[in-house]
RNA sequence: GCGCCCGUAGCUCAGCUGGAUAGAGCGCGGGACUUCUAAUCCUGAGGCCGCUGGUUCGAGUCCAGCCGGGCGCGCCA
């Protein structure tokens, strides 16, 4: 299905190319800056296209010329009512009522399908998001991170792109080694010893019955036994029971990842990968120089292996080993990533928390690099949740063991809340949640106010089925021109989708779901003050089929803008 | 010192990737309920879009330089 505006878009491209061929315009013209959009102000007309501005500079023309040329080629189509230019050169359409009604069919038609893209054409997109290291629950820093990208991922297949869900398991590092040590720990409580936690290792609950489950396998055996014996298998045990928790976790946000890729899995990829980047002659043995301003007192130069990342926009050369010869976390990365570009993905996506914001080059270097530029990193930061209870605080301590975890908060609030909360600003910037706010029922808590114009359109279609009202096929034309201004809001789905897919910024659905509501919550309060003007009509059933179908369309547009945000719509509230 | 992100109404934030008179919610002033059609809606006041230059027919949006805030800065992950 193509979307309306996509459709304007090629009558324009026709007009342009008839102007062409009549001798009105210079061959050649560069259009990729032309658009067809609503104007901001509804009174200039329902479609407002800026050909005539962009195109009179290369064309030699006046953009007045221009668009009244166009607008005498447009004003001809049957289903425009009037072609205007305005101001310093816009043409804006005004489009027949008759058009809207379509509109209002293609969305009944469509449902929740409607305003699906074809803009990806397929092409294969990696999403990457979580990676949270597999040493415990997940917490709330980790949740938002886990909720943008999944709704990103699915922003990004509803406009048409191949979407794998990807996480990246860190299970190669010292913080492994630790977990297996504090599970040792646990270990020897299930089987009597009294334990007391030293600082560094992990202190949480939730490595008890890890210890429990391996007193259950291994008895005794490993009690007193060195290190050396035991500290890859509990490693191994301890991370596959850890992943479980996280994949339990994933599983309360409605959250189901295609792949899960452990850092341990590399092996002899690492050089592969380096071998690539040693063969384009972007890998040395060399000194990097100290830092600037405080803190890098203790530095001593050392030669290293190094990648020429600051051949790629990177600030500095990049280490690839550490000093006992073992690979540092960046080269396990950089293998990562050069076997996503051997899977075939044309465009990678990670999703970063703030903290790793100093990352984002050297990852885009090393991409651009290995794919030799045909493939682009996009990097998107994820800032901080704070949370608060009723404007208090919630003091959050790692180091006690007593943080706030994800499923508590799911727990309290929802999944459907937790998700559309973290997906009400945009993800660079910092995001407070409020568990007494979130769950208010008020027109400042945005889920709710949604999800009360789903369950208002839901509530007048239950009442007409109870009234016993018998329904006609709709006749759309019996909707006046606010109702049809309605539907003109709805009709801007496809163009959201897609700017959200192209920004791949998730958070512009919630607001455009939060402004649909309001346009619907104010119609319907037009029956407050006029009672003919409500949905229900109970002795007029046309008129009542058709506002209906206009309800029903909007409910369709909500729930499908929710869908891609993961989160159910509301039969009622209660 | 360098890099990245951010400065928009009193507060919290949008601003459709350069368009027409900069928007919304909260808060403040005024109004509309026999409610599963008031958990809502209508209306008013409130802005040197941090500052200064530049690019452009046009800048909150792009560029440069300042000012202010956050994050990061050789082997951690």
């Amino acid at each position: 299905m193509t979307s309306l505006y996509h459709r304007y878009a090629l009558h324009i491209a026709d007009a342009l190319a008839a102007l062409v061929a009549a001798g009105d315009l210079p061959p050649g013209l560069d259009t990729s800056a032309v658009t067809v959009e609503p104007p901001r102000d509804p009174t200039h007309g329902d479609l407002s296209t800026n050909a005539a501005m962009v195109l009179a500079k290369p064309a030699g023309m006046k953009p007045r010329d221009i668009a009244m040329a166009l607008a005498q080629k447009l004003a001809r189509l049957p289903e425009v009512e009037t072609a205007e230019v305005a101001g310093p050169g816009f043409l804006n359409l005004r489009l027949r009522a008759g058009e809207w009604q379509d509109e209002l069919r293609a969305i009944l038609t469509a449902k929740t399908e409607y305003g699906r893209s074809t803009m990806g054409a397929g092409r294969p997109v990696n999403v990457e998001y979580v990676s949270a290291n597999p040493t415990g629950p997940m917490h709330m820093g980790h949740c938002r991170g886990a909720v943008v990208g999944d709704a990103l991922a699915s922003l990004m297949a509803f406009a048409g792109f191949a979407v794998t869900r990807e996480y990246y398991i860190n299970d190669a590092g010292g913080q492994v080694d630790t977990l297996a040590r504090s599970a040792h720990l646990r270990y020897r409580e299930a089987l009597g010893a009294t334990i007391e936690i030293p600082e560094g290792l992990y202190p949480g609950d939730y490595l008890v019955p890890v210890g429990q489950a391996l007193a259950a396998e291994f008895g005794d055996t490993y009690v007193a036994a060195p290190e050396t014996e035991w500290l890859v298998l509990f490693r191994t045990r301890t991370v596959a029971l850890m992943m479980e928790l996280i994949r339990a976790d994933l599983a309360l946000l409605g959250i189901r990842q295609d792949v899960f890729f452990a850092e341990s899995s590399l092996g002899d990829a690492v050089q592969a990968a380096l071998d690539d980047l040693a063969a384009k002659e972007l890998i040395y043995e060399g000194v990097l120089e100290a830092p600037k301003g405080e803190g890098h007192d203790d530095w001593e130069p050392r030669p290293q292996t190094l990648f020429r990342a600051s051949d790629f926009g990177d600030d500095s050369d990049r280490a690839l080993k550490k000093s006992d010869g073992s690979w540092t976390y960046f080269a396990g990365d950089v293998a990562y990533h050069y076997n996503k570009l051997r899977r075939g993905f044309v465009d990678l996506v990670d999703l970063f928390g703030a903290d790793h914001g100093g990352y984002v080059k050297r990852m885009q270097a090393a991409v651009k690099a290995l794919s030799g530029g045909s493939v682009n990193l996009d990097v998107k930061i994820v800032q901080m949740v704070r949370l608060f209870r009723s404007g208090e605080p919630v003091k959050m301590s790692k180091r006690s063991g007593s943080f706030v975890t994800l499923a508590d908060v799911v727990r309290e609030v929802g999944k459907d809340v937790v998700r559309f909360i973290m997906l009400t600003k945009k993800s660079d910037s910092q995001l407070d949640f409020d568990f007494a706010k979130v769950v208010e029922q008020s027109r400042d808590n945005p889920v709710f106010y949604v999800q009360y114009a789903h369950a208002r359109i839901r509530s007048v279609e239950r009442r007409a089925a109870t009234a016993g009202m018998v329904l006609p096929e709709p006749d759309l034309t019996l909707l006046d021109a606010e109702e049809l201004g309605l539907v003109r809001f709805a009709a801007q789905w496809p163009r959201i989708v897609e700017a959200a897919a192209a920004t791949r910024e998730p958070h512009r659905i919630a607001f455009y779901l939060g402004d649909l509501a309001a346009a619907f919550h104010s119609l319907w309060n037009r029956g407050n003050d006029d009672a003919s003007r409500r949905l229900v009509i109970e002795d007029n059933a046309a008129l009542t089929a058709a506002r209906l179908a206009l309800a029903r369309g909007v409910g369709h547009v909500i729930a499908s803008g929710l869908a891609v945000m993961g989160v159910e719509p509301a039969e009622e509230l209660h």
